[in-house]
RNA sequence: GACCCCUUCGUCUAGUGGUUAGGACACCGGCCUUUCACGCCGGCGACACGGGUUCGAGUCCCGUAGGGGUCGCCA
């Protein structure tokens, strides 16, 4: 019995798994497409199969290097490596994966099934002589969907497998491709299991079993309504321009549509390929929530090894000056657990870079009121004689002033935040004085002090 | 017009005939706290509707409504 345990799933993948993405080049990457990208990459990491990119690239008008390119690093952002497909050259024997270099094999498999009379030339145009019965597909997620003819489909049953001009259409060209490339599992989504009756005849006529399919529920507006490009959060590049968290998005992916059915939510990507399998996913479309995936974000990104962590924040623009390695981490340190999304790292640590800051007048006009000079005074004197500059130092030598001069915390902690950073919010007071180091902040200290003889006497 | 899929808190979901219908995001209180966060505690909040089946239905069946998808010489 316990042997078995680990193999568990092998009982329904007997087979080694093959699985694709087969995006056409848009100019962007839609986040519906990266979830259907990613719940094929998962189920190919979890049964140890393969994942297969493929270029359905036969509109030639969209079709461009740049196109291409934004898909392939969009894949590669997210992490999901293909084990066959386009890579600098074509890596995989099952190739080519352009769908514009397959012209050949497309024709060879229209003259067969003409040649067995399963399709036939009409006004220049190759029609497939499709089944007039109801066709039943065996899904993985919705069960056996039996399909019947639609009404306009009873008028004229037989569809257009190559155009006038000459060119394949969709429908053939992505049976053949997943018959020729071996594809056990098509996961795709939804809008895609009406079509399948028809790729189902398809395989049927090309002599070969159909594929399994999973049709994956599809990913909609917060108003229920279909995601376009246009759409809040709808388009992977905007999460990778405002550098989120890779694996926030996986993450955050993963969860739409599937479940690991219990309370997980924030995992990392080597428990979600572990858990991942087809059974556990729902039948229901769902809604895309920016806040869930921006609080999803902050989960990860709060628990980024710092090397990471400091990478992320130098490809949001961060400008660490010619500060010290030790110092810039140091610095991160203190705001990492702070920070909700990186792009609001720059403005938040910026007092760590530069001495030449203003003040947040709102905050000055408060911090550096005139009864707060003389224990704000007082503080100066007493962190230049600090031993040390250590938090737990500075905090309880500052917590005794303040009992001392029997004043509120905050009518210290406040001046001397404002001095050291010219804002109400940041990091813990101490543990940013600690970094900034106590000739710096000494100096804060009497800029500060300076403007409040300024103003005390004006 | 036809065909197909779907329907639990605002959102993502757990739930496979008997539960005070659970969790997460969001929102609202409180505690903690030098700020902002985090954390902790608490609150708000759902089985679309109508019929069945059953001792008993969110769970099974039928219908209705609503949402989504498809029916192209687009992919």
């Amino acid at each position: 019995m316990c042997c078995f345990g680990e193999t568990r799933w092998l009982s329904s993948a007997p087979m080694s798994v093959r699985v694709r993405f087969a995006p056409s080049p848009t100019g962007h990457l839609h986040i519906g497409g990266a979830r259907t990208a990613l719940f094929n990459w998962l189920y190919a990491r979890h049964t140890g199969g393969q994942f297969v990119l493929r270029i359905e690239d036969t509109d030639e008008e969209r079709n461009t290097p740049e196109a291409i390119n934004v898909i392939l690093e969009g894949l590669r952002w997210l992490g999901l490596d293909w084990d066959e497909g386009p890579a600098g050259e074509s890596k995989g024997n099952r190739g080519p994966y352009f769908q514009s270099q397959r012209g050949e094999i497309y024709a060879r498999h229209v003259e067969a099934l003409k040649a067995k009379g399963l399709a036939y030339e009409h006004e220049g145009a190759i029609r497939f002589r499709m089944q007039r019965e109801a066709i039943t597909i065996p899904d993985l997620v919705c069960g056996d969907v039996v399909r019947e003819l639609t009404d306009r489909e009873q008028e004229q049953p037989d569809f257009v497998i190559v155009r006038s001009d000459g060119k394949p259409v969709f429908h053939l060209v992505n049976v053949i491709d997943d018959l020729e490339m071996g594809i056990t599992h098509v996961i795709r989504g939804e809008d895609h299991l009406s079509n399948t009756a028809k790729h189902i005849a398809l395989f049927r006529a090309l002599d070969a079993e159909p594929p399994a399919f999973a049709h994956i529920p599809l990913i909609l507006n917060s108003d229920g309504s279909k995601m376009s490009k246009r759409d809040d959060g709808a388009s992977l590049d905007g999460w990778q321009q405002t550098h989120c968290v890779p694996e926030a998005v996986v993450n955050y992916l993963s969860l739409l549509g599937w479940s690991p059915k219990d309370d997980s939510q924030v995992m990392p990507m080597a428990e979600i390929i572990e858990r991942f399998d087809l059974p556990q996913i729902n039948r229901a479309n769902a809604r895309f929530d920016v806040k869930k995936m921006q609080w999803m974000n902050y989960e990860h990104l709060r628990n980024l090894p710092m090397p990471r962590y400091r990478q992320l924040a130098s490809e949001a623009g961060m400008d660490f000056g010619d500060a010290a390695e030790d110092y810039i981490e140091a610095a991160l340190v203190t705001c990492q657990n702070k920070v909700k999304q990186i792009s609001d790292l720059p403005d938040y640590c910026r007092f760590y870079f530069t001495d030449a800051f203003e003040y947040d007048e709102a905050m000055a006009a408060k911090a550096f009121a005139p009864e707060n000079k003389e224990g704000f005074a007082k503080l100066r004197e007493l962190f230049a004689n600090l031993e040390s500059f250590e938090p737990e130092l500075t905090e309880t030598a500052l917590k005794a002033l303040a009992e001392e001069l029997d004043v509120k915390i905050r009518a210290l902690v406040m001046p001397a935040r404002c001095a050291c950073t010219g804002v109400k919010i940041g990091p813990s007071l101490y543990d940013l004085m600690a970094v900034l180091g106590r000739d710096r902040v000494l100096a804060r200290f009497d800029r500060a002090l300076a403007r409040m003889d300024e103003s005390g006497e004006g």
